[in-house]
DNA sequence: AAAAATACGTCAATAAAGCTGACATATTTT
DNA sequence: AAAATATGTCAGCTTTATTGACGTATTTTT
């Protein structure tokens, strides 16, 4: 039995060196998506505040406003949350007036969600801070490497 | 006064076109990187799920291995979030050991963090299948479009 | 040496955003 | 008539974050 001090368990083998491995794995953009991840929506968080909205409300609104006509069921699976989730944000964005329901003409089980106009300005003030820090890491980039941008992009999804 | 319906507010006006307007803002790169980081980010939420840790947990395990001996401070200025949230978190992932405290040669006041080989492998395990998805995304890429890459989500950040 | 600043930990209370599971209603499809 | 679908709702729960306050140890400044 070797020599123990005191402690209950022994000293665990900490390690002192950065993880970093030959190029096995791709740090390096995991952490460069990390960032611009945080900071891309970092944005529009601080106009969500005043209005007491948050992530998920801007979402919605998003899409709502790209697909005006959308149905309950569309925006689950475009957002892949759970109903219960989406419920209690579309209910106060609703309530606030900036979405509007209305039974769908063919299938009246359906509820097509509309903006409003304060709904279309509200997703416009939202994106508009995101469209100028995109046009800023794009700043002096081809057509060429813009389109690769959004091929990686596509390619990163399911 | 016009005449109204029954109904106690005025019908608003429901706009039913997409929002798209003539290129003044970005809205398909504002959308694949929402979905982009959406499915970036499942890979390792279905790991850590495993173990009851959450996206914090990975977050801070992959600092502290990527930058052994990092303090609680660096740590906080890392994640742009408050101490408070970072406590539980951090706590948890030192009773589990994965990461350990020691006290700052230097500075006594200072907790440097440092990975146990169990931290190690869990960073690289989470890393793993985003690693392999960028892989994917870059698939067929040239040097060149790679760089491109990293310098648009470079100019993403603050 | 005393005062101020720093690094960290902790407590209490709160909120946003998500989850599961169950159930109800209206409507459409089979 | 029965089954499936679209939606809404209820109750309870979890994770991740927040703010504000306070305490301790340590270092820096005065």
């Amino acid at each position: 039995m070797p020599r123990q001090t005191s402690q209950k368990v022994a000293k665990p083998e900490l390690l002192a060196t950065p993880m970093e491995n030959a190029g096995i794995i791709d740090f390096e953009i995991i952490e460069l998506l990390f960032f611009a991840y945080r900071d891309f929506v970092s944005d529009p968080d601080q106009i969500l505040d005043k209005s007491g909205f948050g992530r998920a409300h801007h979402r919605v609104v998003h899409f709502v406003n790209r697909e005006p006509g959308m149905t309950v069921a569309d925006l689950l699976e475009t957002l892949k949350i759970t109903k219960q989730s989406l419920a209690r944000v579309l209910k106060q964005l609703i309530d606030s007036g900036y979405i509007h329901q209305v039974t769908g003409p063919e299938d009246r089980r359906q509820r097509k969600l509309y903006p409003t106009q304060a709904g279309r300005d509200l997703a416009l003030a939202l994106a508009e801070p995101q469209s100028r820090r995109i046009e800023r890491a794009f700043e002096g980039a081809s057509d060429a490497t813009r389109e690769s941008v959004k091929r990686f992009l596509r390619g990163m999804q399911d």
